[in-house]
DNA sequence: TTCCTTGCAAATCGTTTGCATAATG
DNA sequence: CATTATGCAAACGATTTGCAAGGAA
């Protein structure tokens, strides 16, 4: 169990750090191939499997079908286009009540929740 | 692109009906064929996709890897128990205003948002 | 008769895993 | 040296799809 450094999981971390968008694991596959050619898929997904156990990045399933991945891991709500399909940050006001509120009556323990918005991003909103 | 009815499709929307927890594809298909033995997992999903894109029902995408079915299309939310799984209806005030919440300063149009509560259920919760 | 729907099986897609080898501490 | 990590390819599980035959309008 004890975690051995290897140039690959901090490529991959690295990668993840520099983007702002929330790739999925072919997208860092592809690119952190560019840098070290002989990288494998597996590799990757153990890595970013590791690294979200770890708690050093998260694993957002956004419900397209895909698992995107993101390095900022402070409590950040997240957009998802409908017609372009990116994955982006929204800046806003905390909602972390609904946690509360959807506890109030429920016979169990609620530890958290979920949540992302979807809708058209401002560049597929623009009329064309 | 006219529909046409099928058993089929009547009783796969029934069984679904008659469900208070959300099934996924494959317990459709299962209970289904006790009475229609003949019926397919691939019918089953063609059905459950259609529906679904009709709005007569709901795909539930609640991060556990696989799709679960609600034919209750009311808007209300979900609750996911990590210790056992099941998928339950939470009765809970309304927190629509998250969208707009979200939407306030977004450069883009916000149509909607998918929440989940996880945590662990009643049963999951009492001691053992 | 038209064409939507089905059953079946093969195909797809994202992700995981077994294994022998390489790298780390 | 003891172990963890890797590359590769095969395995997986959920879902989709092609096709010929069946059923509804």
């Amino acid at each position: 169990m004890a975690l051995k450094h290897s140039k690959q999981r901090e490529m991959i971390k690295a990668f993840l750090m520099e983007r702002k968008d929330h790739p999925t694991a072919d997208v860092v596959y592809m690119n952190v191939r560019q840098k070290y050619p002989n990288i494998s898929l597996g590799t990757v997904y153990r890595n970013l499997t590791l690294l979200s156990e770890l708690g050093e990045i998260t694993r957002l399933r956004v419900g397209d079908g895909v698992d995107h991945f993101d390095a900022d891991t402070s409590p950040h709500y997240h957009f998802v286009c409908t017609e372009c399909g990116q994955v982006i940050d929204l800046e806003m006001e905390s909602i972390e009540k609904i946690t509360d509120i959807a506890g109030a009556g429920f016979d169990g323990r609620i530890a958290g929740h979920v949540t992302y918005f979807y809708g058209t991003c401002g560049n597929c909103t623009k009329p064309n």
